[in-house]
DNA sequence: CTTCAGATCCGTCAGGTCGA
DNA sequence: TCGACCTGACGGATCTGAAG
């Protein structure tokens, strides 16, 4: 198996791995899921939300866990609702509104890495193929695009050449086509990016909850202990 | 220093979701 | 219904640390 594979291969599994600890949740097993169990958790107190999160999915799997014998939600429905996605940004936001010191991810975040918010329009004339700002220029059959716009405006130089009603000749049409779709992957590119950001900081507010919760959860054991010390009079 | 394996990042595609 | 957006999956490139 090469590098690669054996990398798809892990990434499978463990998205398999996901997959049969909520099933398994259904069934009433037990799973130390962390993750999911905090999303639960959070699911659970903020309520609402038209999208079924993984985390709603987990909810509905202890739900039907503790009601036990209340019956089990059919294979199907199961399979409908973890084939429906989170939005990171609803989950996180969410989250934020549960827990006071957690911040909500922006809908328009500046650079964190001081990228500057705008890249002019500009010919760079390397044979560098990319920068850390997402910059291209040509290498061979790689088109020359730039550019980053803030990120609601239209990239210059990519839209505004050409109305389609203005367009005759197949060569314009084909070009049309061309800055259509160098248009779509870089629009696509960029909300690849913040996707992953934004996936990144929901993964950091989880660790910190579970980071929380285990402290919580180790007074909360102590406090027990003392208790139980306190109630039970020695017999010897 | 070189090699290797695992981790991480990135661009792209495919397909789902949502609002107009 | 359609277009825009979001995100999982994939493949490639690069980084990093360990072992020889």
């Amino acid at each position: 198996m090469s590098k690669c594979g054996r990398k798809k291969y892990i990434k499978t599994n463990l998205r398999q791995m996901t997959m049969e600890t909520i099933e398994s949740q259904q069934d009433g097993s037990v799973t130390d899921s962390v993750a999911e169990r905090e999303s639960a958790d959070m699911q659970t107190q903020t309520g609402q939300n038209s999208i079924p999160t993984l985390a709603q999915v987990a909810t509905i799997a202890e739900t039907d866990e503790s009601a036990d014998s209340e019956g089990v939600i059919d294979s199907h429905k199961r399979r409908e609702i973890l084939s429906r996605r989170p939005s990171y940004r609803k989950i996180l936001n969410e989250l934020s509104s549960d827990v006071p010191g957690v911040p909500k991810i922006e809908e328009e975040k500046s650079e964190e890495e001081g990228t500057p918010p705008n890249i002019a329009t500009m010919a760079v004339p390397t044979s560098i193929y990319q920068t850390s700002t997402g910059q291209y220029t040509a290498t061979g059959d790689m088109p020359t695009y730039q550019i980053r716009a803030p990120t609601t405006a239209l990239p210059q130089g990519v839209v505004m050449a050409a109305s389609p009603g203005s367009l005759h000749s197949p060569q314009q049409l084909a070009e049309e086509a061309t800055r259509k779709r160098e248009l779509r992957l870089m629009k696509n590119r960029e909300a690849a990016k913040e996707c992953r950001r934004r996936k990144k900081e929901y993964v950091k507010c989880l660790e910190s909850r579970v980071a929380v919760l285990e402290v919580q959860n180790k007074k909360l054991i102590e406090e027990l202990e003392t208790l139980k010390d306190i109630c039970s009079p020695k017999t010897d």
